[in-house]
DNA sequence: TTGCACGAGTGGTCTGACCACATTTAACTC
DNA sequence: GAGTTAAATGTGGTCAGACCACTCGTGCAA
């Protein structure tokens, strides 16, 4: 890319590359099993610790998930742990905290923007019951209501980052907002009224 | 969240807290030297590999940096190595390329929308200078001029998201599109043209 | 059949050794 | 004394081996 290439690989990233050949061509799905840590130095030719420095850093992007006792799994997509670790690291600034909100909210949008017309009554109806379901948090409510929207845009990436950066915000501050918000974008789905969208959102409280 | 938490930390992942308590009552700044990994093991009460498996963690996330022979720094915040590494991970299935796309000229739309108001001639007038400058490839004129963009959102979460996809993306496909669209995004800065930024987007040839 | 103990397999962790590389220091040469 | 070279030191990179803790299957015993 850049400058002056590295050239000299560390150990760990040969064995990370390694390690999702395997995956592909054995065709592992998440939940399967991977070799031992043994197995895998010795057949990778390197030392344990090595393997393992790989799989760590595999585990806290949430792509393996491994059990005391059992072995190492491919997980399904989980970021969790990442966030909590990026959360710590990333969030210093105020400014960061406030650029997080804003940034969750123009997706949320965007996303109600893509369901809008391909949204039956029937699911909007099962919204309706999201929203009037008992919460412990806002953020929990706020939480179900979009993530289920976040389906229905067919777009995975777009959950998956938002999904990221709702959990990253929630370790520190309060996300949803007052019931009134929802139930006035269930109307905005009722009527299909694409305009109101843009003003709906640009009223709600980015309390920071 | 969900069922059993596991309760039972391991020992790098409480190393990983440790050092971030360091550098923050420390006050580290990117560039700065952490403590050599002998250093650190002893002074956590805990064994080098473990101290190893969280430097390894950080540093695939981009947060430190290691100079063989020299010690473990601070990183100014380049997710380059995650981006490789997370790309070829993630981006297996064809689904998910696609979401990408998308998703990135979701943001892109967004930050237009953003800067839209508060953009002087001047400014726009030099978004004019980097299309019309010479590139080798569509991606890199498109990178120079959503990074002016993005800059002037003063959203620096959502700068970092867009870079990030967009590394991603461009290690697969290309993401820059003809010149003409940039040139009618000029204008739509130029005339304030708030309504025309949707349709804009919406005929972006969305090569897939 | 049921219950439990045991052993094999696996991840979790530590220790100590050695290598490779970069910087600092000391010694030597001119 | 100045400059060059060599040794010592400090650091990350890697490996091998040893234990520990945990899970699960197997087979024996009640």
């Amino acid at each position: 890319m850049a400058v002056s290439m590295p050239s000299k690989q560390k150990v760990y990233q040969g064995v990370l590359k390694e390690i999702r050949q395997f995956i592909d061509s054995n065709d592992l799905q998440p939940g399967d099993k991977l070799p031992s840590e043994r197995e895998l130095a010795e057949n990778l030719q390197a030392g344990r610790s090595s393997i393992r420095e790989a799989l760590r850093a595999m585990e806290l992007l949430g792509l393996i998930e491994t059990r005391h006792g059992e072995g190492t799994f491919l997980s399904t997509y989980r970021p969790h742990q990442t966030v909590e670790l990026l959360s710590s690291f990333i969030l210093q600034g105020d400014q960061v905290k406030v650029d997080l909100v804003e940034t969750i909210r123009l997706l949320e949008k965007e996303a109600v923007k893509l369901v809008l017309y391909h949204l039956t009554e029937k699911e909007v109806s099962h919204l309706s019951t999201i929203i009037n379901a008992t919460y412990t948090k806002q953020n929990a409510r706020h939480a179900a209501f979009f993530t289920y929207i976040f389906e229905k845009t067919n777009n995975l990436l777009l959950w998956k980052v938002w999904h990221l950066m709702f959990d990253f915000a929630t370790t520190v501050e309060n996300v949803g907002t007052d019931k009134s918000f929802y139930i006035e974008l269930i109307q905005i789905f009722l009527d299909k009224d694409h305009y109101s969208i843009d003003d709906l959102f640009d009223t709600v409280p980015n309390k920071s």
